[in-house]
RNA sequence: GCGAAAAUAGCUCAGUUGGUAGAGCACGACCUUGCCAAGGUCGGGGUCGCGGGUUCGAGUCCCGUUUUUCGCUCCA
């Protein structure tokens, strides 16, 4: 019996989640038996549960319950130009160097540009020390022209630049290293000049379609799930026939090759986004912004897993594609990180695929007579990293005191029950005197509602504790009193309480309390 | 990608100056018990992450490599 719980959330490491994930079947390293793959993971039996059904409680919210809000199912496999149009090709290969020394990474096209800003900076001061001399009768243009040292350094600016340009336009790192050395840039901090090569990392992933000795068939894996929605505007608006506003949802993989993957699952080199484009008449941004800032943050909450482990990050530092955008930080066991971005996009995406493609994109409002290129509120959260922010909370170890004095300890998954991978489990009490049969013939009845797990080993208190470990919010254990009179034990969970009820009355009892209709309507 | 540390059974770990791979838990069978884990008997499971090297002999020493963790770095 329990007297005393007490929660020791403190203990709520990382590595014990990780290893609670693998040891009952939430997630395991992809590829284990092979040594694994860097920042690759699968998920497992339990895993696939719980992710799925976070999956219907968003694609729900979001499809089911707004009218103006459709689903769709877009490829991975995209026209290159798409990723030319998005700005990727160009924003996802940068130039990087290291410095040995400091071992501090640069972008090399920024260091370059930084010199080219200290030469501009070199003159500037010759101007105003001139300026300060001469007193009224300075002429800027006039100085520029004459001086010698300043003529010079523009000369050499010139040069630099021109050098610079000609070498990012090629993509050759070996000219990048070479004006780095020649004009002895050196790393700020160690102020050395040992560096690496100048290597490119992109962050796409590439393959061939078709033909693979036909250079033109080079493909990428998506970045993000955005651009699907964005090429299908056209498609879904007219086939639906909508009127502004409306969402476009989607949920799919994604690719990035980082170079740094790490942290479990929370950055992952192959991971899953759930977002939500939504087009909206240009000028409407800002009203939207904050409608989808506060329906998301409400959807959050409405998991009931702690108010405190949410929080907002607004940027100040824009993506080039933004005017606003805020982030959904969730308290991770490795400190509060992004979880969620909502961004107000403008008609950047809608417009450069119009330019690119030569379609026009745009919607004709009825009620202002005009055509325009609508403007976007995008909603994207990492499916992955809700399922750790879950799994985070959830995980619970508990110091029970028992009848006889003796300590005992738990841990159970506080899921919030709508998620849980399996709702019921169905215990024998003892695996004899007909019990068994018993238990699955109630199983065979509810297993159409529910997912349902049975188990007939060892004692009924370990069986307890094996459910509160994959965080299965409800047991039923069959005793020799279900054959008399047709009623069961019901445990719940987190309480470690239990109730008598009848078999009947077993079905609609959890269906109340495990049903994502009730998560939903808390979230709307 | 750089630096540091680690890798031995499903899990947590022990393994002495280099000398025949261990424990607890978990797992399987049987017996026992029966409402909050860890009763008894028997049993299965490891080429010690992988590849080289030194040695008569390597889990142990050396080199490389893979994976993980931490710090840096990066991050739409």
């Amino acid at each position: 019996m329990l007297l005393e719980k007490t929660d020791i959330m403190s203990k709520n490491t990382f590595k014990a989640i990780t290893s609670h994930a693998k040891e009952y079947g939430f997630i395991f390293q992809s590829s284990e038996i092979y040594d694994g793959l860097a920042a690759v993971y699968d998920y497992g039996q339990n895993g696939a549960e719980l992710k799925n059904n976070i999956k219907k409680f968003w694609w729900d919210s979001m499809v089911k319950l707004n009218e103006n809000i459709v689903g769709i199912d877009s490829a991975i496999f995209m026209s290159p130009t798409v990723w030319k149009a998005s700005g990727h090709v160009d924003a996802f290969n940068d130039p990087m160097i290291d410095n040995k020394d400091s071992k501090k990474r640069y972008r090399a096209d920024v260091l370059i540009e930084d010199e080219m800003q200290k030469i501009q900076d070199k003159i500037d001061k010759d101007v105003k020390k001139a300026a300060k001399r001469f007193g009224e009768k300075f002429d800027k243009e006039t100085f520029l022209s004459t001086n010698q040292r300043c003529i010079r350094r523009a000369d050499e600016k010139e040069k630099l630049a021109k050098r610079f340009k000609k070498a990012g336009e090629s993509e050759d790192t070996a000219e990048l290293k070479q004006i780095i050395e020649d004009y002895k840039i050196k790393c700020p901090v160690s102020g050395s000049m040992n560096w690496t090569d100048v290597r490119h990392f992109n962050l796409m992933f590439g393959t061939e379609i078709g033909s693979v000795s036909d250079t033109s068939g080079k493909i990428y894996l998506r970045p993000e799930t955005a651009q699907g929605i964005f090429v299908n505007y056209l498609n879904v608006q007219k086939t639906g026939r909508f009127n502004l506003p409306f969402g476009i949802a989607q949920i799919g993989k994604a690719f990035r090759n980082e170079i740094v993957a790490r942290q479990f699952i929370f950055r992952m080199r192959e991971f899953e986004q759930m977002e939500m484009q939504f087009f909206i008449r240009p000028g409407d941004d800002q009203k939207w912004f904050e409608h989808w800032k506060e329906a998301r943050i409400k959807w959050h909450k409405a998991l009931g897993i702690g108010e405190e482990l949410f929080r907002l990050h607004d940027h100040d530092k824009l993506a080039h594609y933004a005017n606003a955008a805020t982030d959904i930080e969730f308290k991770f066991p490795f400190g509060f990180k992004e979880l969620e971005g909502i961004h107000s996009r403008t008609d950047f995406d809608l417009s450069k695929h119009q330019e690119f493609s030569g379609k026009k994109i745009q919607f004709f409002d009825p009620e202002l007579e005009e055509s325009y290129v609508p403007y976007v509120i995008e909603t994207s959260i990492g499916l992955d990293r809700m399922f750790l922010a879950i799994l985070s909370a959830a995980y619970t170890e508990e110091k029970l005191q028992k009848e006889n004095e003796k300590t005992d300890s738990r841990v159970v998954l506080k899921l919030p029950p709508a998620l849980a991978p399996v709702k019921i489990a169905v215990l024998p009490l003892i695996k004899k005197d007909g019990l068994p049969e018993k238990s699955k013939e109630i199983l065979n009845e509810l297993k159409y509602k529910f997912n349902c797990t049975f188990e007939e080993k060892d004692s009924i208190g370990k069986r307890y504790r094996r459910q509160d470990a994959i965080g299965t919010p409800y047991c039923i254990t069959v005793d020799h009193q279900t054959l008399e009179d047709n009623t069961v034990t019901m445990r719940e969970r987190d309480s470690m309480n239990q109730e008598r009820i009848k078999i009947s009355e077993l079905a609609q009892n959890v269906e109340e309390k495990v049903s994502l209709t009730e998560l939903l309507k808390i979230a709307e």
